[in-house]
DNA sequence: TATGAATGAGAATTCATTCAT
DNA sequence: GATGAATGAATTCTCATTCAT
């Protein structure tokens, strides 16, 4: 009100679209779904509760925006046609590297339910990208010999990767405070005994 | 048979409370603590809602009671002192194996938080003495030398385990029907991995 | 069980119906009538909750019979005939002196309400009464002269004993912890102002 | 003047918190805390039953906010330094004068109890305040010779203004309907005869 | 666009009462 | 006569959402 900058914020839609999105990754991602309210949310983004559902019409449209979100960000970050050997490092590079933060959420939020139908589609389907991708980096191919075994392993790395990751926030020691020097030696064992061609 | 053994249930208190925690550990590991309401888990277990703040105080009550259960039974059936070798066979036969659907539940619930300090509590020491079991076969014993590695590998085959079990139920495929037979190769590669001495 | 009495004991019907009815009194002139559960009421008096149902019906049935109880009791104890000059010294003997625990429940007994019809009438009953005597040591007669003013300061001097009982147990000092000796004097002033032919 | 009222009282917060409160002490006082439901408070006040909530964070919290309005209007309607001989004349007048039903239930809500610490605390500070303003204005003083009995008279002097508005209310004829005129004359008696210095 | 007042549905819990033994 | 298991109706409180400004 005071400064122009101010003033403009306060009426900028994109900026609060923005803000609520990221508390509502953070609180859905430590929470759950359920046990997140709305509340929480509008505070932690310092902005009115009738806002989302004005922007999102409702907290489930506000979670699966979330979720396409996160796709999004996956889509663009997570290395397609990244070399076998480096996928390990990467994996323990987002788990404990300097991003951890942000890549943490995104990896909780694909273990959110909300019970909702359409959220839970665009939760495989991100699901089944992401393995796609490391399956693909295996040499696997729809049709190919062995392509069972591969999407399955490819899938199980996932899962180790989701377990991990949920264990950390659990503050599970020494796990949990583990820093990316000490994770990457048995990561790299776990990775590559199950993704090596 | 129906009259005769409904009659003799109706009035059974142990029965009742068996009931209701069946159907509790089921609806919680499935839905999460605040997605679930006690009259879900009153109507599944066939009983009257006010019966679960008589035996177990507070829906919380029945949560802390749910988590000292599964600890008891994971104490009795994870094996203490099993052979190396033997506890990827024992691992992949939990998560895929005839009773894959008890475990499974076991497993879930010790993601579900609840909030609760008390039910925090509980579910921490169960989740370290499951790794300190798992950290053990392997050699482990505190202040051996490299103690810190093999506790950290024992925890990270731990979360797997669960990131695998969480997995299965989002319906991801093929790992979600994957049967016993395809599971153990993968799981013998990743456990050897992770533990061998 | 063991010793004959006991086992008597335990199957007295009467005895039973006494105990509940002595907790009942004390319950309800302390918590009032919707405040007090009958779970309460049954513990104190060291019996099985249902019984209450049994022999009073209900717990409005309870209730009925305390008051009843107390209009018995007040009947046969409160002074008729009593000469006027006695009369204040009695009060302040049953607000202040040995049995003053037995009165006070009594009294507090009168100012409790649980909105049943039936029980309203028993309670204006037992005032009446209660007032009634108080006129008639004053020389009131129905229809003498100034009838209506002695009712009315028999009815006052009657609530000036309730209030008395009730800022006594509201622990305020020092009205609260006032012996009989230290009440003797203002009661006598009190009641000989407002009572005096 | 109903559109334009009910439209603006529609959307009023502090309007609304009146409403609610005033609605309160009229229940708490003719019921008791716990008779009284929120829902039989809300719908007196026209309002929803959420804003009890809302505005005062739950029943108790309403009926600390009650209590403490009583203490606020009787600290400035209560006479202070008011000349002992027009005490009995201003209490008559509140018992039975024009706005008696008022002081009524302010003086029915000093009787009521929530059970709850906090509530008590209150309830007691206001008593104590109110028995020290009459205290002194028959010349105590902390310390003063004879300053106990003092004191003592002072809140028998309230104890039976209580009781007065209590039998009142519990319709006892002649006492319940009795008008100015004829409750001053005993009223005089009575606190002259406790009260004189 | 933003705010905060208001609403209604639903959640956990308590409690008097009934029933089977 | 006594017990304790079971029930259903309430009660308080929370929460997502809508409305008026």
């Amino acid at each position: 009100m005071t400064t122009s900058t101010a003033g403009t914020r306060r009426r900028d839609a994109a900026a609060t679209r923005r803000l609520l999105l990221a508390a509502a990754r953070r609180r859905f991602a430590a929470d759950g779904y359920t046990a997140t309210t709305v509340r929480d949310i509008a505070t932690d983004a310092g902005v009115n509760v009738a806002l989302i559902n004005r922007y999102f019409t409702s907290k489930e449209g506000l979670f699966e925006a979330c979720l396409t979100g996160v796709g999004d960000e996956l889509g663009r970050t997570v290395a397609q046609d990244m070399p076998l050997e480096r996928i390990p490092l990467d994996i323990a590079a987002r788990l404990a590297g300097p991003d951890a933060g942000e890549y943490r959420i995104q990896l909780l939020l694909l273990l959110r339910s909300s019970g909702d139908e359409r959220a839970e589609r665009i939760r495989a389907d991100i699901l089944r990208t992401f393995a796609d991708r490391l399956a693909t980096a295996t040499g696997w191919r729809p049709g190919v010999a062995g392509a069972g075994e591969r999407m399955l392993r490819a899938q199980i790395t996932l899962a180790s990767a989701m377990g991990i990751t949920l264990l950390r926030s659990s503050t599970l020691e020494p796990l949990a405070s583990a820093g990316q020097e000490e994770l990457t030696g048995p990561l790299r064992d776990l990775f590559t005994a199950l993704l090596r061609p």
